[in-house]
DNA sequence: AATGAATGAGTTTTCATTCAT
DNA sequence: AATGAATGAAAACTCATTCAT
């Protein structure tokens, strides 16, 4: 909403100039997570995005700062997304709630994102991120932080039993959302119950054993 | 066990060249994981393996037969030792320590083969493997459902709650598990308490909620 | 002094279009010379000389256009400023020191120029002006022959012995002259006795052989 | 003569790869001693020495290394001969007289890589070789010591009068003979007394002034 | 008239793959 | 059978030049 509002102040150069480069991250990003980094070419992007090669390059110092602002734009995007939604409430099942409410909904409105994203917070981190998006990976780290600190104070304020180390949970929650949204992901509206979060946090909230 | 006696009964030109033909693979697998697909050519792997690059191509039809087969052979090695733990077992719950035991050991023991792994499972499945890797994808899908059987036999026999469909705490456990490997890939040593397998199953078989 | 009358006789603007022009040679002077023809971008010169890029090209019908301006004015300013000392003086011994004189200053007043004067008389004339600079060949040439005429005429005159053909005494001095200039290109201040024009004449006009 | 003995010796694979360098740097040298460095592409070194461009990278690691392995080879010969001309006599005036007839006979019989050397070892040094060639620079100037060595024992023993610095001397008959193998060079045969070293070498030796 | 954003041809360089030895 | 020299297509990137504003 606010970002709507900064948009219209800015001279209409400017607000050309934010257009264009959006065009050329939106034809890139469809590609890479269409075919991959490597097998995606400058031309390419270039050609769907209807500039000129050369044009591109006065946005982007080369691929791997136009593949870096795409995903790095992106993920600040989610991640602010999704700690907003968790701030929304002060009741710990209420921001995991609001948690995996917020991260389904990116996902399934941010699919050919999403792809792009594991493949560089997952795994093989040297794909092309070699050791970069160090601001990236710190805001992952820091929202683990979060998630830890909500099972805590959940746990100190007698919500949650101690079952695990909060951090281990956060890490437990990250990874079980992820995997279903994965599945989602590779057929979507598949699982439709999967939209309830409810059912992605009972397994956590209840205990398997008898 | 089987896989030893077989080769034993190999010729031994035939032997040679499944010896030779490991080596391009360990060279290859050493490489591929520390720099990226991309970021490694024949040359470098023919040398690594002390190979001449035509004796690669002898092997390999080209650079993406050789990266598939690395893949997929390790995985099978992955997916038939993790099988193994769970068929040691009859008692469900004594079935997820094995899983969760294993994981952790092919982890440990073969963190380069790991990113790969996950490159390829996770996310970002067009990297290299675009719509290839059907066979290993099978694999997968099939000890998915060999991990959901495990869950519903458990409730069958009354030795779990019914607290989600066994699907989805099959999905559930392979990406907990994921989440904390991958924790240790990143600090190996740095999480000792992860060795035990209970820590990571407590967290699905005691509820959080008081 | 001329050059100054005529300038003033011109309207504003044709004074400030010359002006510009200037700032733009002067830009691409330093730069050239600093970094060589093929190392400078049209954009650098429009930086240093704060001029827009299409502003250049209102001058300039394009980069070698530029270039072959430079250095040809450069050339005439610097034959004619030698012509002129040669000219102050009726003795040929006089024109002679006077020439050594007035190069050595126009060299110390120069350098950067002088390095271009010397990539573009001297040997590979092919560097940017593949068989252009005609008229600056002319009057190199026609140079050579007002110095082989003062050696002439001091010949008739019995000032000069005849010792060996006037147009290669020409050749010896510009080249004699040249090299002691970049002896002191390479190290300025660092051969003060070459200031003395007599030192290097003398080689000229004292046999070597006992 | 030792050259062709030991290329008899190299095996036959070794030999052939110095034909083809040789190939290659051949094309080089006609293509960028007509058209200059900055206008000479790989792909033309390439079809005109009829290899593929992978194969002249395979010898030479960019351009600038072929450019410069042209240049230094080359000028390491042309010092080398001279300077075994010069050391074939004992006699000073022998020596120079040997000096300015070798330097002619390079010349004439490689017009082509003469214009590259004078576009090196002349003014405008940053063209390609900016600061590079260490190696040839250190070569020209040890010679330059070599020619300032024997005016100055030519003095010592009484052979030359002290008209002027040996160094300077040096510089004097180093340009001298530039000079008039350059006017050979711009019209090959144009100037047939510049055949006979003497006809150079009396400007130095005789003295002008009456 | 002045500007500088946009262009895209052209350059260097890499590397998977082939094939004669 | 094994080799590795040779290939050349394809990619990233630069920069002189144009032209709408």
């Amino acid at each position: 909403m606010e970002g709507l509002m900064e948009e219209q102040k800015l001279p209409r150069r400017e607000r050309e100039k934010l257009a264009q480069r959006q065009e050329m991250l939106d034809a890139a990003l469809d590609l890479f997570s269409k075919k991959g980094y490597g097998n995606v070419s400058m031309q390419e992007i270039a050609e769907k995005s209807e500039f000129a090669i050369g044009t591109l390059y006065k946005f982007f110092k080369n691929k791997e700062d136009l593949y870096r602002a795409l995903v790095s734009e992106q993920a600040v995007r989610f991640h602010d997304g999704i700690m907003e939604a968790i701030a929304a409430s002060d009741d710990e099942v209420e921001k995991l709630r609001n948690f995996v409410k917020a991260k389904g909904e990116v996902f399934r409105e941010n699919a050919a994102m999403i792809r792009l994203y594991f493949s560089e917070t997952q795994g093989a981190r040297h794909n092309v991120m070699v050791g970069i998006d160090l601001e990236m990976r710190k805001k992952h780290d820091d929202f683990m932080l979060v998630l830890a600190s909500i099972f805590e104070s959940g746990m100190d304020r007698g919500r949650f039993r101690r079952i695990a180390d909060p951090y281990h949970l956060a890490v437990a929650i990250e990874h079980v959302t992820n995997g279903f949204l994965l599945l989602w992901l590779e057929q979507p509206g598949g699982h439709p119950e999967l939209e309830d979060p409810d059912v992605i946090l009972n397994i956590l909230f209840k205990g398997l054993l008898v």
